[in-house]
DNA sequence: AAATATTTTTAGTCTTGTCTAAAAATAAAT
DNA sequence: ATTTATTTTTAGACAAGACTAAAAATATTT
């Protein structure tokens, strides 16, 4: 079907395209991949003949409907493995990502399903980020960075916009995890830095640290 | 480190030389690779730079101690998967080759000491073949084609020679199985064919069948 | 021992995916 | 509206791993 280097172009051009409502910039993709634009324009050629994608020079990339469900299906896989190796093989949070790009690129449908099935149908992956389903749906739920709650707001820490390792394990320190109540106690001006409340202790974080924790706000207030 | 193409060539060349001394040859390389004769000339040249084998001109190759370590714990990973797969998803003994072929060279020893330790240390996989430890040993039980055995003669089956999927499916069918004793009650001197018991069923089977399952002899017959 | 057959190696080509350097197109600045 | 800067594409090269066809070495027959 696809090459891992094909599947890896896909899934970086899902990801950046995402955000913008534009084509996805040769440029973008290049940086994403630690590759040179030259080999994206390559790609892109070919994986455009492949009708997984439009090109049209100079004006970037779109995935076609078979393109996105194709690169959904692969992000699915990675985010399985990820649970896999947290639930299964006592992998700690930031050790999972670099297995998990070569594990996503297994070629088996039934290996997939029943790893599904092994660990429960989860919707989620270790970070927060919801995992497609089999058609490449994916269940957006209502989250907010935690730098834009306001003084008293509170909520579910539900995810990392930041995934790298060096973040994960500063929040290990700092005893943040999935799942915790945090309430913003003070936020300070001047940097942006914030008092929060969590496991009943009240720390202080950068603004850095806010911008990259996503938080479900608690909508019944107590 | 290796390449999985490196890795298919020690692999074979592993499996080739256990039976002969002698080097083993370009030809019986590439027939197991299905590749051709000049590709596997390539490719030992750049083994041999790699110090994982030797390798003299028209005398055929034999693995170093490195090499041999290497494709060991290659082997390791692709049974340890074997088991994995029967195990913990639900695939039959004659699904989990394929599959297995490709997980065996993914990178990250964790994995495979976690993958490990959840099967709980298994010694064998689904086919009755040893799984090397993790310096490359591998005990090897006694055993023997089940065509050997002389009339009255009984054991354990524990293992195929043969590990197709038309040869696991064929003996789904006739509910041959691993751990299950087999009693010889007939030979027939003609064809090879044999009468065996198991199950407390008689059931006729072919030399092709008898050569190709293996038997460990019970000790202390009763 | 010479002739024939088989195996192995060499030489040259191809595809995939990458790269650098230069040219062309687009975007930003004056 | 030009000029300048940035982005993107093209052209040409390279390494890995495979292939075909031909040459060389080894094995087998006669
Ligand atoms: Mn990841
Ligand atoms: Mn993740
Ligand atoms: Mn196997
Ligand atoms: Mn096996």
């Amino acid at each position: 079907m696809f090459t891992s280097s094909e599947e890896n172009y896909l899934k970086a051009i899902y990801h950046l395209g995402i955000t913008s409502n534009k084509g996805v910039s040769t440029n973008a993709i290049a940086k994403r991949l630690r590759t040179k634009a030259s080999s994206v324009t390559d790609m892109v050629k070919k994986l455009a003949d492949k009708n997984v994608l439009v090109y049209r020079k100079y004006q970037g990339v779109s995935l076609t409907k078979e393109g996105n469900k194709t690169a959904a299906n692969i992000i699915r896989k990675h985010r399985l493995w990820e649970v896999f190796l947290v639930e299964k093989l006592n992998f700690n949070w930031d050790e999972v990502h670099d297995v998990a790009e070569q594990l996503e690129h297994i070629k088996s449908p039934k290996l997939i399903n029943e790893l599904d099935a092994l660990l429960g149908f989860p919707k989620y992956d270790p970070h927060g980020d919801p995992i497609p389903d089999n058609e490449g749906n994916l269940d957006q739920i209502e989250k907010s960075l935690l730098a834009t709650l306001t003084i008293n707001e509170f909520g579910i820490c539900v995810g990392v916009h930041d995934s790298s390792s060096t973040f994960l394990q500063f929040l290990d320190k700092q005893k943040i995890a999935l799942g915790q109540e945090i309430t913003v106690i003070e936020k300070e001006d001047f940097d942006g830095s914030m008092t929060i409340k969590i496991n009943n202790k009240k720390i202080s974080i950068s603004n850095k640290i806010a911008n990259n924790l996503y938080i479900q706000k608690v909508q019944n207030g107590q």
